[in-house]
DNA sequence: CATGAATGAGAGTTCATTCAT
DNA sequence: GATGAATGAACTCTCATTCAT
């Protein structure tokens, strides 16, 4: 069981050196952008290495969402920490914002990206996702139910609040704020948090 | 000048069979994943054709993003009819999702496309959409001035409604809504404009 | 005979105007660099039309290598008007390496580009050459037979000469004179034609 | 060590077959007549192998440059072990047109064809050939120091006899002599080369 | 386990050339 | 007589991928 355990470990080092490096080199120059090459010369090895490992560019592209998801639960979770729901729910929106804004690729990765096929090794990471929605919606339901909120339309209140994180961090991401000068951009996002916010306790 | 003329149309015409194939293709492909020869062999000319009506293949992307911005403004301009600034913006919101809805590629290439760094060239393209973007702002701005919020940072209402709206619609065509039954998203989607009306009107 | 003679004129004026934008062109970007498009554009006709004239991209070679033919012996006819024969020579000399100087392009055509099998279509090229090479020998053959030389091995005086003239304008214009400060070349170049000469003397 | 000796032995295997088949390619189209590919079929490898032994087609050039200036140089430096400056520079004379009648593609290569700009790769080829040259100067020079010719102007001299054997030697591998017999060319060149030596004598 | 070597396929693009009008 | 439209073939070069070692 040593060696065996060993080889997996060192297996296991191996992918995530592949995987740093890929992640690392899309966030550079994008998906389409990147070659089995490129990645390869990033961790000094030979493209045929990679192989070894992965069986072709997409399974990286997979286990990168996987990878992505599990990354951006990590990032969401601690909002789990606050009792109030309200406060857990605005501890949410915050992150989920601040993932993006930090990880752009991944979240480019997770939520537009248009995917080659999805087959079934991603469906780990499409559970990932579920699951953290469903935690999002639960708390929406939590507030829901402590009368924070007139409207008991949860999935609608739920994906509201999504629609507006979502649209903020892809405009974002995607360029298409240049109207407003860099500088200001990261402020009037900060801005417009806020007002959601307070439009929801209108709700 | 009738030979002029037809020559003249079947020129257009041919564009017309070069845009309308790029731009499907766009859309299922991404820019970077759609070659001069996919459109080539779409519509069955030969690859050297193409550059006889573009003279490469940003032309065609530039080509196809000043039609997208042509498109919207059309769509979205039917609001200015309305002479009551909130009814305006509603209608203006109304507009810009369903245009989004009825025209995904062409909403896909305007905001969330990577695009080949932007030359000189599309500037009447940005000009378009700078102008759509300024009379949005100036609708917002009438509400303010109407005192329908209490709230008089119209540039950050009127980003945040934007977010949403862009969220919304991307999400959407992105297909980051599998979550939600299929028969079920456009009616979600609609009961979500309606919420975020609601929530402006108190903010 | 008026009209077809005047179509014939016409069919000249325009090989013309095709042959001196070509020359033009191939003196700029060398003769690999120009396209029949090039030339097409630089007289403001169709590349459809060239082929109305030439056959093909060759054919226009071969009778741009007749015209530099042409125009060398041109150049160098007026030599012919010095009656002493040592001075002949001299003054044939010089004007064969102005020749070169001044249409480097012209030139290569003629001693240097390797040319796509002649074929029958240069013959005439190629007597023109021969008749102008003669012109040379005899000139010489009339400096040996005035005693001008020591030597009576007219076939080798002309050669050794030949040599050095063509070495001369060759090294020039393939550019292999770069070890020597560009404004210098010229005089070096006149220096060594003078040095000839007087070696020659004494020959 | 065995083993990386062997493959290193086989890629300059590959390297040596790749530039034998370029070289006469290169003489035989020109620079630009040549393709990858055509070299790539030439060898029987796809061109994309081509790419693994050298960066791209003008490295080749300068591979194949580089080489052809140092078999230069080992050609003619046996000269050097003259010690009469006169006996050397004969000597040296001889050998270059040696060279250039043995290694009609190199010295092509070197002295004739149209090169792609050379950027800083080929400084070494460019350092080799400046020495050769400068040996070459230095010992008109010797010969002048020893009152060999009348006349003093060391660069004049040196750069006369050099068009001189660039013409012979580039009229020869142009094919630009073929209104002598070929039987007859290769002595009459000899024959040439004498009497440019007597002529340099009575300098 | 790792890789060097190789390649077929394909990218964007340009070219000489043809042909119906 | 002139051309607009079209194309097959070629260009340089990169990529994902395989396979013998």
């Amino acid at each position: 069981m040593g060696i065996t355990s060993r080889k997996e470990r060192e297996k296991e080092e191996m992918r995530r050196l592949i995987l740093d490096a890929a992640l690392r080199l899309f966030r550079e120059k994008g998906f389409d952008g990147v070659s089995i090459r490129n990645i390869a010369e990033a961790i000094e090895y030979s493209p045929a290495t990679i192989y070894l490992y992965y069986k072709d560019k997409s399974e990286i592209y997979f286990a990168l969402q996987f990878e992505a998801a599990a990354l951006k639960r990590d990032h969401l979770l601690p909002a789990a920490a606050f009792e109030d729901p309200w406060q857990r729910l605005i501890e949410f929106g915050r992150r989920y914002i601040d993932f993006g804004m930090k990880h752009p690729d991944l979240y480019d990765l997770l939520f537009i990206i248009r995917s080659p096929m999805e087959s079934i090794e991603n469906q780990d990471c499409w559970k990932l996702g579920i699951a953290t929605h469903a935690f999002f919606v639960e708390t929406v339901q939590a507030c829901v139910d402590a009368r924070h909120f007139k409207s008991t339309d949860t999935e609608t209140i739920a994906y509201t609040l999504w629609c507006h994180a979502h649209g903020l961090v892809s405009l974002f991401i995607r360029e298409r704020m240049r109207m407003y000068p860099e500088e200001k951009r990261a402020e009037l996002a900060k801005r417009s948090f806020d007002m959601i916010v307070k439009m929801a306790e209108s709700l």
